[in-house]
DNA sequence: AAAAAATTTAACCAAATGGTTAAAAAATAG
DNA sequence: CTATTTTTTAACCATTTGGTTAAATTTTTT
């Protein structure tokens, strides 16, 4: 393989990003990508044999921007509010940049259950590390140190990333009905979710106020 | 046509459901449809004669589910805390009984937004009542007088209702790699978010502490 | 220039799918 | 009982789709 192999190979694979994250496994067609791509269906199957591998690399790479290292920041040793000031801030700000991912991943996760798990297994980081064990452990420590009130870990867990993910995949509810389609509003909306988010659950959960 | 006319159609209507809101709208076969309902696919078409028709049926449906009247406690008498706390109860409540819903309704409407929104049109309440333009008022009336502290109530409105749908919605993430596919843990979670969002929701906002 | 690899073209295939049709059988209504 | 409606059966159809094949052309490597 040469340097411009890559080339192409990279031009489909951000076809198949481009269409796959729009319409998902069931609705995207390799005619699709191959139009999109710029090239004919011979060279996709040439490159990706099939439909199914050509999708889990998409995958793969769509769970990382999903879960991003972000995710480290906990391991960091800045305080705890800082940790989730900057947690959140750059969670927002990544998927700023890729709108479409969080949709994407929860439909697949829910069509392919089995599928989906076994490309997230695949991957170095999160499931592997336990992440998320060692953040319930930091936040439990935060508790005992009487820093924040008691919260069970994995509610805050949960309520911090679902802050974050939310107003990205339910895009259409949130700029068509809350926002009345004023797109502009909505960005706005989202760019202060980079401080609000901490904002909000910082003041949740601090016991000094 | 007589009364178990609807007994037959209710139960093609209950089969479709089924199956749209497990697989989708690509992901579903009629055939499947008429497998799971114990009928023919010529029945099917027979009743609903296209899988668009069928599948609008069910969506409007589906979305009664998803933005329930609960959103009407907005408009009761009670106080704010009280209306804060069996908003989210109810809704987590419904979302319990229909868990499948969230990524269903999130994820067709992203898949096809201008249909989705003509269905959505289509139904009493929500988009005519303007809803969530009366809790954005409420809202900063309890803001002027200094219930709570200040916040733009769009972003408190996508708080509560992402701290609800969330965790449905991604629920092979936080079964999955939170609760490491203990499912029973993953309930009781469910469970204590009845009183647990309330309880976030307003140690944020509240001004007395 | 020769060999190897990449790309295109176009025809082709089998399977799946939404939908139709028509005739027969069963159930229901008048 | 007769007429109507509902339901089944089964064959059928056109289209779409993922994928293949093979030959020709272009590009790259050596």
């Amino acid at each position: 393989m040469s340097e411009e192999d890559k080339g192409t190979e990279e031009l489909i694979f951000e076809a198949a990003q481009t269409v796959f994250v729009q319409k998902g496994f069931d609705g995207t067609r390799m005619e699709e990508i191959a139009r999109v791509a710029g090239i004919n269906k011979s060279l996709l199957h040439y490159y990706y044999r099939t439909k199914e591998k050509l999708f889990n690399a998409i995958f793969k790479k769509a769970f990382s921007y999903f879960m991003p290292k972000v995710l480290s920041t906990i391991s960091s040793d800045l305080s705890f509010d800082e940790k989730i000031k900057i947690f959140t801030a750059t969670y927002v700000e990544v998927l700023l940049k890729n709108p479409h991912i969080p949709i994407f991943i929860l439909n697949e996760l829910n069509r392919n259950p089995d599928n989906a798990a076994q490309m997230i297994g695949e991957l170095t980081g999160i499931a592997q590390n336990d992440t998320f064990g060692k953040f319930s452990a930091l936040i439990q420590e935060e508790i005992d140190k009487g820093n924040i009130r008691s919260i069970e870990p994995e509610q805050l867990i949960v309520n911090l990333i679902g802050l974050c993910i939310f107003p990205f995949a339910a895009r259409p509810i949130v700029q068509g009905i809350v926002f009345k389609n004023d797109k502009k509003r909505y960005n706005e909306f989202l760019e202060k979710r980079k401080t609000e988010i901490a904002n909000f659950v910082l003041q949740s959960i601090k016991i000094e106020k």
